[in-house]
DNA sequence: CTGTATCCCCGATGATACTG
DNA sequence: CAGTATCATCGGGGATACAG
């Protein structure tokens, strides 16, 4: 039974905590919890390096396969098919022969950039800190002994 | 050679992407990349939810133990070290016997927990949207048929 | 061009047992 | 209590070949 602590945060944090509790509490589903969910997608490898280049507007399979890195025809389409079936990507086929296909952002995909940027913009921030936190951290394993 | 559309997008949206656009063009590395270094955190199964747990105070480590779910304690020491190498976390040792140890947020800790916040507000928010839009994908693909 | 099908590797995570 | 050590597992993701 986890997270059974009440709930006694400060501000803007506290809600996050509750919400947790809120669907744990409710006996609900670890697979349906909203914020697993939404942060396995944050998480993998493509996911928001696709969204970001979806910003830019409708966008070719093949272009996508440039424009993201390295990454393989594979994961590029596992990828956006997850992004799909979630609402967030909308898939485009033109009967033209080759195919031609493009993806774009819909509104829900769109929206989900916002606090995503938040998120892009704090690790901008704050990546020297982390950076000066880590070598002081690995440089004091060595040197505290 | 990844990414090199050079920026026309939307309002907010086009920050993140010119900042993937800058490191990338700078030849960085990418295991240097300051936003996969913190979506690598933010994806993984623990961080969040331990950063979470922390937010309400200063935490034991058997306590967080039990306040996230079922964490090994194996996976709970090693996402702490990685947390306080980042300077996310700090780690304090009181000399009892037996030991008694206790993490707490550090200053930066609290600062990531905003962006995060409305990521996970996001989440809630959307949520309906996200399994409908999923529910309308399944569905459709044995209808369409 | 836009995918799909296979094989394979490796790192992330769980389980368990041991230690200071 | 607060870890560490070791083993086993599982799935993400790369490489490659094939297909409509």
């Amino acid at each position: 039974m986890p997270r059974e602590h009440g709930g006694n945060r400060p501000d803007a944090t506290r809600q996050v905590g509750e919400r947790f509790d809120a669907w744990q509490e409710e006996g609900l589903d670890p697979a349906n919890c909203p914020v697993r969910d939404v942060l396995d997608r944050v998480g993998d490898k493509w996911s928001v390096l696709i969204l970001t280049a979806l910003a830019a507007g409708p966008t070719r399979f093949s272009a996508l396969n440039r424009e993201v890195g390295d990454i393989s025809k594979r994961m590029l389409t596992q990828t956006l098919r997850t992004l799909q079936r979630d609402g967030l990507v909308e898939r485009t086929v033109y009967p033209t022969t080759p195919p031609t296909v493009d993806y774009r952002l819909t509104a829900l995909g769109h929206s989900v950039l916002e606090p995503l940027s938040a998120l892009i913009a704090w690790a901008e921030a704050r990546h020297d800190d982390i950076r000066a936190a880590r070598a002081a951290f690995d440089g004091g394993e060595d040197v505290a002994a």
